[in-house]
RNA sequence: GGCGCUGUAGCUCAGUUGGUUAGAGCGCCGCCCUGUCACGGCGGAGGUCGUGGGUUCGAGCCCCAUCAGCGUCGCCA
């Protein structure tokens, strides 16, 4: 008798004993003849229950989930009753003994279909969401990405090396985490946003080439691709280049898609960051499909349209997005159209329609036909497309009708599942202004280097200043990036000085980090890559809930555990913490 | 913090203009059935319409508030 698993035995283990355990996946009851699907994560297999063993009686009681071991012979099943729709369906065990391990519940939901139960029920009994195929599967891809990562780079020689997860808090960027200390009252750790100095720390340290995959945390709102609780695969490279850095974790992603999905990758497209906000209004274009942006403000110089007119003269820009097909909607599909773009932070929508019988348009009587004519042909638009123009400041523009080119886009189902367009954005701003306060602050972290040849631009001109940092972007999201740091200390005080960080307030938040840079740091770079992010797509998700065994939810709450909860008084006391009533 | 969507049987959903006893499929329970595989047949149980308030002769439906989930903007160096 040796034990099987439930999607392991075929034709050729015919006429063996063996022994399956599982969970009942449906129980087929003919009164003189049963039928069972028993599961495993490896698949399912028939049983069959006949009432010459004394089995019979006892599956009779079975019910879905129950937890079941079962003894018996491998037979060919009857021909004509084979089931192609499964891995073991020529066969089936004929049951001889049955032990019932466990009962089961009937569950809040249906394990063995594919029902999209309510998420609340799905994340309460996540054990039973996690039995049903989809997580299975999406499980399984994602033990298989990581191992592929792990091998790719221990292939190259690069040592994975934990960093600590109880640190010291940083004032700027996402909001900590924050841990009470117990033996010092009133000062806390802080959960790591990413190992970024730690793994700098391992450059100066000598380790030369590291990873690590690390678990992050940021303490703020989150969205469909955002959890408060993330796996980085963090990388860091000594005496590297940007292209060494580009070059390796481009072969890293090559080495996942082909290793776990069997898909051979083209190399990556770049693009400056400036050349992504002008064509696709992000700095994460998804390049499954064209419809680029298409600035028109020159077309309509001259205008009498007081919307144009008004933000061409304050210096602000009219975008177009092409709709292929859009002239047959209706009017009300287009005022719909227009409510959307509002949504999306658009102030209004202008849209030209390009109908057989003609051109219309929300705004009839200032669209020329010339207008149309030189737009059309500016953004390769034909007869039976319509034109969105969005009109309002630069950025914000192109912004909004990036948004817009994506809802065109998914409406057009250019978005193509199994469609992987992978880029590099390149040539970052190094500042950006800080909305508040006006003040400029780094557009990233204050440890990337500038772009070589820039750093005279601190004193002239800083806001013109570019960064050694990159971003991975596929289909529209941001994988994660990464940058050629600052390894020399004084070059390090003058961007802090930069920044108008005093050498106490220095001291105070990056002492350990500069004084490290005095030893003698070596030139280096790395990046870091959303591993949940890269799970998702590889599974064809559009949502990081259904690639993580235990996720939160938009408000950061676990529902299986109820989590978070309140702390009991006594430990509240031992942390010399006090809750506000 | 803003905006939007959702919440009706265990699950997925329908529910007309505000009008009699709130329905369907699946699941569940019972009986029957020896080749099914989403088995089949017969019968049955099961509802605080998320919660609280309001309008009305009358509310699942309209209004206000609130809770939960989702999406999104802000936020995420």
């Amino acid at each position: 008798m040796t034990r099987r698993t439930c999607g392991a035995l075929r034709i050729t283990d015919s006429g063996t004993n063996v022994e399956l355990d599982g969970w009942i996946h449906r129980r087929r009851d003919h009164g003189g003849l049963i039928f069972v699907d028993l599961r495993d994560r490896d698949g399912i297999t028939q049983i069959v229950f006949d009432p010459q063993y004394p089995a019979f009686a006892d599956a009779e009681h079975l019910r879905s989930e129950d937890v079941v071991r079962v003894c018996g012979r491998v037979r060919n099943r009857p021909s004509g009753t084979e089931n192609a729709k499964l891995a073991t369906g020529e066969i089936e065990l004929a049951a001889e003994q049955l032990e019932i391990l466990n009962r089961s519940l009937v569950p809040p939901f249906q394990v063995n279909v594919d029902e999209n139960a309510d998420e609340n029920l799905r994340l309460e009994y996540r054990y039973l969401d996690l039995r049903r195929p989809r997580m299975q599967r999406n499980m399984t891809v994602r033990h298989r990405i990581i191992k592929a990562i792990r091998d790719f780079f221990d292939e190259r020689d690069f040592l994975e090396i934990e960093t600590p997860l109880l640190i010291k808090g940083t004032p700027e960027g996402a909001r900590d985490y924050l841990v009470p200390s117990r033996l010092h009252p009133g000062s806390f750790y802080a959960l790591p946003q990413s190992p970024q100095l730690l793994k700098q720390i391992l450059m100066i340290s000598g380790f030369g080439r590291y990873m690590q995959i690390a678990r992050c945390l940021r303490d703020e709102d989150l969205r469909a691709d955002r959890q408060p609780e993330f796996t980085q695969l963090d990388v860091e490279m000594s005496f590297c280049t940007q292209e060494d850095v580009l070059e390796i974790m481009e072969s890293c992603m090559r080495s996942i898609w082909l290793r776990v999905l069997d898909i051979e990758l083209p190399p990556f497209p770049r693009m400056s960051y400036a050349d992504a906000m002008s064509r696709y209004g992000t700095d994460k274009p998804d390049l499954r499909f064209g419809l680029e942006l298409v600035p028109a403000s020159d077309v309509f110089t001259p205008t009498e349209f007081m919307v144009f007119k008004s933000t061409i003269e304050s210096g602000g820009e009219i975008v177009a997005v092409r709709y292929p097909g859009g002239a047959a909607l209706s009017r009300r599909e287009f005022d719909a159209l227009v409510e959307e773009a509002k949504l999306l932070g658009a102030k209004g929508m202008v849209w030209i329609a390009l109908g057989a019988d003609g051109v219309k348009s929300s705004v009839q009587r200032f669209i020329e036909e010339r207008h149309a004519n030189e737009l059309a042909l500016r953004m390769q638009a034909e007869r039976g497309d319509a034109i969105l123009l969005f009109a309002d400041a630069r950025d914000a523009a192109f912004a909004v009708a990036g948004r817009m080119r994506l809802e065109v886009g998914r409406r057009c189902g250019l978005q193509r599942e199994g469609d992987f367009r992978f880029c590099w954005i390149t040539e970052f701003p190094y500042l950006e202004i800080n909305a508040e306060t006006g003040k400029p602050i780094p557009a990233h972290h204050p440890f990337t280097s500038p772009a070589e040849g820039e750093w005279d631009l601190i004193e002239s001109d800083p806001l013109r200043m570019r960064a050694q940092h990159y971003d991975m972007v596929l289909n529209g999201y941001e994988l994660g990036s990464g940058s050629i740091r600052i390894h020399q200390p004084e070059l390090q005080r003058r961007i802090f000085d930069m920044l108008g960080m005093t050498p106490e307030q220095i001291d105070a938040e990056f002492g350990f980090f500069v004084r490290a840079l005095d030893y003698g740091a070596p030139p280096h770079g790395g990046m870091a890559l959303g591993i949940d992010r890269i799970v998702m797509l590889a599974c064809g998700e559009d949502n990081l809930r259904e690639v993580i065994a235990f996720p939160k939810t938009q408000t950061a709450r676990d529902l299986m555990m109820d989590a978070p909860s309140p702390a009991p008084a006594e430990a509240l006391r031992e942390l010399h913490v006090q809750v506000k009533p």
